[in-house]
DNA sequence: TCTACCGCGTACGATAGCGAACATTGCGAC
DNA sequence: GTCGCAATGTTCGCTATCGTACGCGGTAGA
C-alpha cells in the first residue's frame, strides 16, 4: 500500500473544488484507513459519513436473497461514496464494501448535506459525478446481459487499474468472482486464459497487468463507454467549479 | 388507449408539486402524443425537452456495437425523461424509445433547468426520483446477472403493469425481447409457459395479465425491491416540500 | 377475395456458465 | 520444519439460452 504523503486532493472531486469551498471542507475531512472487506454501509443503512477514496476502491454491492452477489458499480479516487444522502433517499438497497484497501477521507453526513444544500459548485459537481455513476451502473447492466465473462473480467480489471497507481491488484479469484457475480472457477478459467496470453500474471491473491493494450483488445465496448463518460463529466469540472456562470 | 380527460397531474412528479411551483410550470407544459417506437432521444443527443409521461411508458435503451439491445430502466407516470439535463451532463450513452404509446407532457429544457436551479422542492423531488431510477438500473444489472428469463419477464410485466391503467399491454414478443435483451424465441417460450399456467394470455401483439398474484409468485425479488424504493422515495414527497398534505 | 407479411410456435445442435467434487501447492502460524 | 488452510487447477454432467431454420395461421391492405 502506497504510503506517500496523504492529501485530500488525491481525490478528484475534492481536487475539483475551488479554494473557497475546499477551505470550508478541509477542517472536517478525516483521513481513514479502509481495509479490504470493510463494510462501510449495509443495505438499507443510513451512513453517518460520506467517503472520498484516495488510494482505496469501494464496491457498491448487491446480495440477492439466495446469497449471490454482484457489483453494481465501483467508487475510487474519482468519486464519492454516499450519494443517497444528498439525493434525498438516505439509504440504498445496495451495500458498500472495500474492494481494494487503502486510504480515503470521510466527512460527517450532516456537514456534507449542508454543503450540498448551498446549491453551489459542490452540488453541481456531485450531481455530475452521480450521472457518471449512473452510466457505470447502466453499462454494468448491459455488460451482464450481452458480454462474455472474459470481456467482463477485462472491463473490471481496466476500471480497477484506472483507479490505482500501480499495475498490481491485491485480489483473489474468489473476490473477483463475487464482484462479477460468477463462480470462482469461472474466474480462474478466464484469468488463466489471459495469463497464458501473457496479458496478466497472478499468484495467490496478487494480479499484475503486464500488457494493458492487450487487455484493451479483449475488453468489450463497455469499458470505453464508462471511461469516456467519466472523463467527459468530470474533466471539465473547472466549469463546474467556476464561480462564474454555469448552465446558463 | 385511454382518452379520458388529460391532466398533467396524472404524472406523479407533477402531482407532488406544491401549487406555487406547479403554477409556474403549468403554462409551459405541452400535451404530446407519444407513439410506440418514437425515439425521443438518441444516444449522446441533448434533449430539447423533458417529458412527463402520463399514460405512456418510455424505455431507456442501450444498443451495443453488435446491434444487441437492452433496457436499462423504464419511465412511466411515476417519473420524468431527461434527468441528464439537470444532473449536468446534458447527454447519456443510452437512448429513449416509447415502449407503450400514450400521452405525456413536455417542457422546454431551458425552462426545466431554470426551475431546477431554484434549488427548491422541485429540485429535491427530481433528485429523489433520480435515486429511484438508480435503484431500477442497479436491480436491472443484478437481475440480468442472476435471474432466469422467466423471472425477468415477470418483473418486466409487473413493472409495466404498475404504470398502466388496464391489465393489457400492446406489445409483441419481439418488442419484449428487445427490452430484455434476449431472442424473440426465448420470450415466446417463457410467455407460453406463463400462458399455459393461466397467468397471462396473449394474441398477436396484445398481452393480458389474467392473474397478477400468479405473476408475483413467479417473479424474482427485484420487482419488489424496485417497487418499494419507488414508493419509499416518492410517497412521502410531502417531506420534500409541499405546503399542503399529500399522500399522507 | 386474395395475398403478403407479421406474430407466434417449434425444433436442433452448439455453447457458456453452473454446481459439485476433488487435486495441488504455497504461505503463514506455531 | 510442518501443519493447516487459503488460493488455484481441473474435471464432469447439467441447464439455460443462443443461433438458425422453418412452419403456420391471422390480419391488413390491394
Amino acid at each position: 500500500m502506497f504510503t506517500s504523503v496523504h492529501e485530500p486532493r488525491q481525490n478528484h472531486l475534492l481536487a475539483a473544488l475551488q479554494s473557497e469551498e475546499y477551505g470550508r471542507l478541509l477542517p472536517h475531512l478525516e483521513l481513514v484507513v479502509l481495509r479490504l472487506g470493510d463494510v462501510l454501509c449495509e443495505s438499507g443503512e443510513r451512513m453517518a459519513f460520506v467517503y472520498f477514496p484516495t488510494s482505496s476502491i469501494i464496491s457498491l454491492h448487491y446480495v440477492t436473497e439466495d446469497g449471490s452477489s454482484a457489483e453494481i458499480a465501483g467508487v475510487g479516487n474519482e468519486g464519492i461514496l454516499g450519494i443517497s444522502l444528498f439525493m434525498g433517499g438516505d439509504t440504498t438497497p445496495s451495500a458498500a464494501v472495500v474492494q481494494t484497501g487503502g486510504y480515503g477521507y470521510r466527512l460527517k453526513a450532516d456537514f456534507m448535506l449542508a454543503e450540498f444544500n448551498r446549491a453551489g459548485a459542490m452540488m453541481r459537481l456531485l450531481l455530475r459525478y452521480t450521472q457518471a455513476l449512473i452510466t457505470q451502473m447502466s453499462q454494468t447492466a448491459v455488460c451482464n446481459r450481452h458480454h462474455s465473462l472474459e470481456q467482463q473480467l477485462c472491463r473490471w480489471l481496466l476500471l480497477t487499474l484506472d483507479r490505482l497507481p500501480s499495475n498490481e491488484l491485491v485480489m483473489t479469484h474468489e473476490l473477483v468472482a463475487s464482484m462479477l457475480g460468477v463462480r470462482r472457477e469461472s474466474v480462474t478459467q478466464a484469468a488463466s486464459k489471459l495469463q497464458r496470453a501473457g496479458i496478466i500474471s497472478y499468484h495467490r491473491g496478487h494480479i499484475s497487468v503486464l500488457d494493458r493494450p492487450g487487455l484493451e483488445l479483449h475488453v468489450c465496448e463497455c469499458y470505453q463507454v464508462v471511461k469516456d463518460e467519466v472523463d467527459r463529466l468530470l474533466s471539465d469540472v473547472s466549469n463546474t467549479g467556476s464561480d462564474t456562470a454555469l448552465n446558463a
